[in-house]
RNA sequence: GGGGGAGUAGCUCAACUGGUAGAGCAACGCCCUUUUAAGGCGUAGGUUGUGGGUUCGAGUCCCACCUCCCUCACCA
């Protein structure tokens, strides 16, 4: 059946060349974005005219009159093609368009009897023949499997997949608009690593060939990005890809977009600030509010966001005072969590995670972690026990994560060193990283480091529960031929 | 990786307790100059994810495999 369509589509496309006309188009530069044409019309004025661009969505053929709607990046219109209105080459070329092709009209533009602004063409050009049908024009594409194989279908077909990508361009551009504003630099540093630092993450390894030796994409860029801060730049940022060779689900990508950015002479509060800053006018200027809906939640981002340390959450929700080791092990073997073989730092943040984080619904900072679980990390002035860092929860999902950043040499280079009991293989943040070493022993400015998941930013701003709706191409197994 | 669910025409969906696989849209032909998911008449379109099995008979029941979704674990 496939096969009948596109043989009839080669026809027509046959018969498009026979008019003389190049099925596959050109240039075409005097076409105006729909929505911009839709919002200049004037009521009651039949002088006006228009010149459309975009791909054939339906058609409503009635013999020697056609209507159509075509749609671009910005809306869709119709269209309407008279064999009286047209010259002969242009309705023959009317008769063989096929929803999906992608056509051009201009001619005089006027409101319908039934009120439906219509460009009435003089003239049709073709700029693309479509050789396999569309999804279907009322329901759209649904099965979410060739939505995401085929996102291009998807996108052409549900105008909601469009809007969710331009949201996701828009917030990014915000972002570093904002940060231009305060007077940050964008930077890039590698995405192939010789050791793959500044996160507890299972890497992707791979291997460069002239050189012979094991390379790892990176799980942080975060070492690189404190090596310029040594360098002297005092303001950076950096968004792109991080890859972690995990599990996938609706919150986990194995490729996913982190900014994380580093100022000089700050700490975790001014983070706190820039943070709340950033998503709070998002919110307002993507999402259109500062309350959003995501799920069955409504989260409010109106700012300041609550603010509350690590051992008063764990002290509400599991109940436990996290400097009593044996009252924390305890409460974690009331949860079936294995704590036996592990140090201290790690049974908190296991009973922390499996009581707490669910329950951070409303924008939340988680501050000043348990020291042990922050070796990039400054500790608290006044409590060596605790580190100057936080993780913002909205959702119950952990959106960024800050510190004041470790500047002392000797502090990081012990911290590499010491290998907590309990945590998973290949999953430590502690990789020893010499050179890194060195470069803070010439001196790292006290600063402030913020990395935020731009992934579930985005997630949040648009209402999209899975992951999977704001990567354009998200992480499918390929398919198997069999 | 564990548990649960799903896969039927190009798309969106039906098919009772195992009994001739259907509809709408899309496609093809004809009619139609003001339609709004246009309408009317007609035509064509299927290895029911793949491979086995049970049965007189399998889309339906059983086994294995593939892919996706949900969920748990890991993780941001």
């Amino acid at each position: 059946m496939l096969e009948k369509v596109y043989q009839d589509r080669l026809a027509n496309l046959e018969k498009i060349r026979a008019l003389g006309i190049d099925p596959y188009g050109g240039r075409y530069d005097s076409a105006e974005a729909i929505a911009e044409i839709l919002a200049r019309f004037k009521e009651d004025d039949e002088s006006q005219s228009a010149d459309a661009a975009g791909r054939v969505i339906l058609m409503r053929p009635m013999g020697k009159l056609i209507f159509a709607h075509i749609r671009d990046e910005t809306g869709s219109m119709q269209i309407c093609l008279r064999k009286n209105a047209l010259d002969e080459a242009g309705w023959s070329l009317a008769g063989l368009l096929d929803l999906g092709d992608i056509v051009a009209a201009s001619g005089p533009m006027i409101k319908t009897r039934t009120g439906e602004i219509t460009i009435f063409a003089d003239k049709l050009t073709l700029l693309c023949k479509s050789l396999l049908p569309m999804p279907e024009k009322f329901h759209g594409l649904v099965d979410v499997e060739t939505r995401y194989r085929q996102r291009y279908l998807d996108l052409m077909s549900n105008p909601e997949t469009m809007e969710v990508a331009q949201k996701r361009i828009a917030i990014i551009k915000h972002i570093r608009d904002t940060l231009d504003t305060r007077g940050f630099s964008e930077v890039e540093t590698p995405m192939m690593q010789s050791l793959a630092g500044g996160a507890a993450a299972r890497p992707f390894v791979t291997h460069h060939n002239a050189l012979d030796i094991d390379l790892f994409l990176r799980i942080s860029p975060e070492l690189y990005l404190k090596r310029l801060m040594v360098g002297g730049m005092e303001k950076v940022f950096e968004i792109n890809r991080n890859f972690r060779n995990e599990g996938l689900d609706s919150r986990h990508n194995p490729e996913f977009t982190m900014i994380e950015l580093y100022q000089a002479y700050a700490d975790y509060n001014v983070m706190a600030e820039i943070t709340e800053e950033l998503i709070s006018t998002a919110a307002q200027q993507v999402g259109g509010s500062e309350s959003l809906a995501f799920g069955d939640v409504e989260i409010d981002y109106c700012a300041p966001w609550r603010r509350a340390t690590y051992e008063e959450l764990l002290a509400e929700h599991a109940g436990v005072d996290m400097r009593d080791p044996s009252a924390v092990r305890e409460k974690a073997r009331e949860l079936g969590i294995e704590e036996a073989n592990k140090d201290n730092a790690i049974v908190i943040n296991d009973v922390f995670e499996a009581t707490v984080e669910q329950h951070l619904i409303q924008p939340t900072f988680v501050l000043d972690y348990p020291a042990d679980l922050c070796p990039l990390t400054r500790r608290k002035a006044g409590d060596e026990t605790l580190a100057e860092r936080f993780e913002l929860f909205i959702a119950g999902m952990e959106i960024a994560n800050a510190y004041t950043e470790l500047n002392d040499p000797a502090v990081q280079e012990t911290n590499f060193r010491k290998q907590l009991a309990g945590e998973a293989d290949g999953e430590t943040m502690r990789v020893m990283d010499d050179d890194f070493v060195t470069s803070l022993r010439h001196g790292m400015p006290p600063a402030g480091g913020l990395g935020i998941g731009i992934d579930r930013v985005v997630m949040l701003l648009t209402g999209r529960t899975t992951i999977r709706d704001v990567i354009l191409f998200p992480m499918l197994k390929p398919v198997v031929e069999t």
